[in-house]
DNA sequence: TGCCTACTGTGAAGCACTTCACATAGCGGC
DNA sequence: GCCGCTATGTGAAGTGCTTCACAGTAGGCA
């Protein structure tokens, strides 16, 4: 198995998929590069093509009405951008942008479907995995209803940090973890303006669970902030 | 096609599927009845069966630590509640309860899936229903993030109008569309409180855009809501 | 080296929604 | 017809977050 294949191995969307279907799908794409900042492509586009990170990071943004912008996700290495238009066809419903120098593979809609009908236990895994996301996605609408920002953003806190995990070693989240991202990045993933955020972090700060510092939190005590969530 | 089989077929997560995959699902289930409050299934239970709603109405509902509840769908006849588990295998996370004295097809885990790997072409069906899920969502989601009381209830009551429509007859929406739920349930649905719901729908009624009674919501002007929304 | 820009920190005023408290009205059962 | 329950309507006070305004600071780069 050679590097390429490597990554998708570990990509949430395909992790479930037996080996030679990997091998198989990872074969079919081609690799781009992308520069910091780079739009990878815009809400509304056709969706013809999904793209699994290679190396850097891709931030997934919405913008409302009145040009508002919320980021829905921030995906890294062996991470899956644009799966879904490829399942149903629709367009993008967000744009996705490469937030730092960029790799990606890319796969065409026709490549990806060519795949999966040949392979028909491709398609179980992912059905498994799509699940999983409606689930995650619904319990996040859950937290939106019931949660103040407090709670949501200990939660979004771990939630980061166990993301960073699953790309680098599959340990335990040790105390130290560190996340790097902006205060206003936080607060447009939870629907919230730049300066709560800032004061709810320094009121976990002072409570000794993290540490800020410019672009980045660390968790001093995840079991502290995983009994407040 | 007898009746059962006409009832999937207007599932959502089973509409895109020749009809002889669906007649073969159908033959595997057997019906139930639940009274009005019936419990259907309970957070955290082992996820085994697929329910397919024949007559009534189901509602499915979030509890918070604190016991404050939300309801996250209220499903007609045609749709499904419970599909995600026959998918990965989780526990249930929401409970479901019949809202009115309800009868559902209820085919179990076992049989769903050895109809699923007999029938390779239907997970395709349903990769593409789960994705538009996953979308719907997502939605939600932003909406929550962006939007404020007044515009999601707007939204949302043009979304309920929509379901129903399409539950009974297909044409387009019109005027005098007839909404039935109480206004607790909607705050419930919305993440917000009866009273805050209560003052909305008042000055959506003062616009004309409504009119209120004792139970239901009736949409006038459907067009002036989603100029608004 | 020093500037420039992006990020962080903080207080004050305002607004949207909540909670509480209570009044009113429809509707089923007896 | 009346009782009781559940749903609706509304005002007052409180709260959590936003917006605005500004100050401080770290790091990249000329």
């Amino acid at each position: 198995m050679n590097e390429r294949e490597e990554l998708i191995r570990d990509t949430p969307l395909l992790a479930r998929l037996p080996e030679e279907d990997v091998r198989a799908l990872a074969s079919r794409g081609r690799v781009r590069s992308y520069a910091s900042g780079a739009v990878i492509f815009q809400e509304g586009d056709p969706g013809d093509s999904l793209y699994i990170v290679i190396e850097g990071s891709v931030r997934i943004v919405v913008s409302s009405a009145k040009g508002e912008e919320a980021t829905v996700a921030l995906l890294g290495p062996g991470e899956c951008v644009g799966d879904l238009a490829l399942l149903d066809g629709r367009p993008r419903s967000a744009s996705a942008i490469a937030a730092e120098h960029s790799r990606a593979l890319v796969v065409t809609r026709e490549e990806f479907s060519r795949w999966l009908t040949q392979r028909p236990s491709a398609a179980f895994a992912l059905l498994e995995t799509l699940s999983l996301r409606v689930r995650r996605t619904d319990e996040a609408l859950t937290d939106f209803a019931f949660l103040d920002l407090a709670h949501r953003l200990a939660k979004r806190l771990l939630d980061l940090a166990n993301a960073q995990r699953d790309v680098q070693a599959r340990g335990a989240l040790a105390p130290g973890a560190r996340i790097r991202t902006t205060q206003a990045e936080l607060g447009s993933m939870l629907g919230a303006s730049r300066e709560s955020v800032n004061k709810q972090l320094n009121m976990f700060a002072r409570e000794g669970w993290i540490a800020l510092s410019r672009g980045s939190v660390t968790l001093l005590d995840p079991e502290a902030l995983r009994t407040f969530a």
